[in-house]
DNA sequence: CGACGGATTGATATAGATCAAACCTGGTGG
DNA sequence: CCACCAGGTTTGATCTATATCAATCCGTCG
């Protein structure tokens, strides 16, 4: 639709929901441009929350390691997303760049004392939060009640939709990542797409290229 | 309305953590007493989200409801607590009475105007918002990646602290709500809770009543 | 007492995990 | 230009934790 958006990344700052207005105005006159590699990490559990950061672009992981290696990938954060911001002084999760990633870091206690001056911004703040709570939400649905193939199809749904195309996705992350966030292992992620492709409810047109049939393949599947 | 059926609330509130100080004292001044029976519906998805809870007494859970029937429980609230605030203009979720509850409601759009003025009050919204969103990812990890055992264990742990008494669990909930919190069956919780008693790493002093071995429970299952 | 709504136990089925091998694909160096 | 390598991915064979289906049990309440 709108893929013209997609293409004016020349200047600072991606989109933003109109509610985070003042949240980006910070970003944007004290924002620190930061860049991360494939798979760096930008902070970790326990580390000092001292930055919030917003999503230039590229792709962000928050993700939690088990005592066992184990791993639970809680979100993804994508261009114009905001991460970081927790109330405690400490992370209590680890986030790693899942791709090449431009980040613009604020420090966290400014923005907490503007907040404490500015109602606005303290209000961004909470939208903020509570989108993620929601998206929180929705998916402890996905890992508590829903089938393999279930998951696949809403985690394609999701992406495609927060990609602005809603018939074909391009997948920043590898299939452990999205093992990892649906509470699968690769194998069934593998397994699971490769049947969808066989009922013709996607088209797999390049190992991280998805094309999604009509809605409808929820039903079919 | 509330003039005639408000019994403003004279009694002290159940304790809540310093950071909402400013939210305790508009449910002090305006709360409007409420009672919910076992079982009750408080408000339904994609309800008018008007007003804003503070639990008094009792328990409430936070559900969702697939298509097919399937329930997933993401929290339950218990005294001290705040639930129902929501950025959208309609609730996403169920909210239902576990037990007999007593709540006080305040009007969601009181709480928006106030926070609109009061930079604190904003901050104590988004400080409740972001525990939220700390406990709904700690239980992401515990439905993508724990054993039933492992999430049984957990939520006694838990409820134990919640409650204050770490040694001894008084369960507000029965099996089913369990189940549907760990995104387990019922079978499941029962038969793993029998395990844990054989092992002597619980003791279940009646159906509802369970006292926890030492920590070292976790590493002897 | 009898009945009803949880809760437990039992027998079996199965989705997904695990272990293991083969298969791309893009990059490197000969 | 091609052979080779390494990472990630797919496929295959099997195992197992948990779901499902079906009784049975237990405690509470009329």
């Amino acid at each position: 639709m709108e893929s013209l958006n997609a293409r004016r990344n020349l200047n600072p700052l991606p989109e933003m929901p109109e509610a985070a207005a003042p949240l980006a105005e910070i970003f944007r006159r004290e924002g620190v441009r930061t860049t991360f590699a494939r798979n760096a990490g930008i902070y970790a559990e326990e580390a000092d929350a001292a930055s919030v950061f917003l999503v230039v672009s590229g792709t962000v992981r928050i993700c939690k390691y088990c005592c066992d290696g184990k791993r639970q990938i809680s979100a993804f954060h994508m261009a114009g997303e905001v991460f970081g911001f927790e109330p405690g002084e400490e992370h209590r999760f680890d986030a790693e760049a899942v791709e090449n990633c431009v980040l613009l870091a604020i420090r966290r206690s400014a923005l907490v004392a503007q907040a404490a001056e500015d109602a606005n911004l303290a209000q961004a703040l909470w939208h903020l939060c509570a989108r993620e709570l929601q998206r929180a939400q929705e998916h402890m649905l996905l890992l508590g009640r829903q089938s393999a193939m279930e998951r696949i199809l809403s985690f394609l749904d999701s992406v495609a939709e927060r990609r602005g195309d809603p018939t074909c996705v391009q997948l920043p992350m590898g299939r452990q990542d999205i093992a990892d966030h649906l509470g699968l292992t690769i194998e069934t992620v593998s397994r699971t797409m490769t049947q969808l492709a066989e009922a013709q409810a996607i088209v797999v047109e390049g190992i991280r290229r998805i094309r999604l049939g009509q809605t409808p393949s929820r039903l079919a599947a």
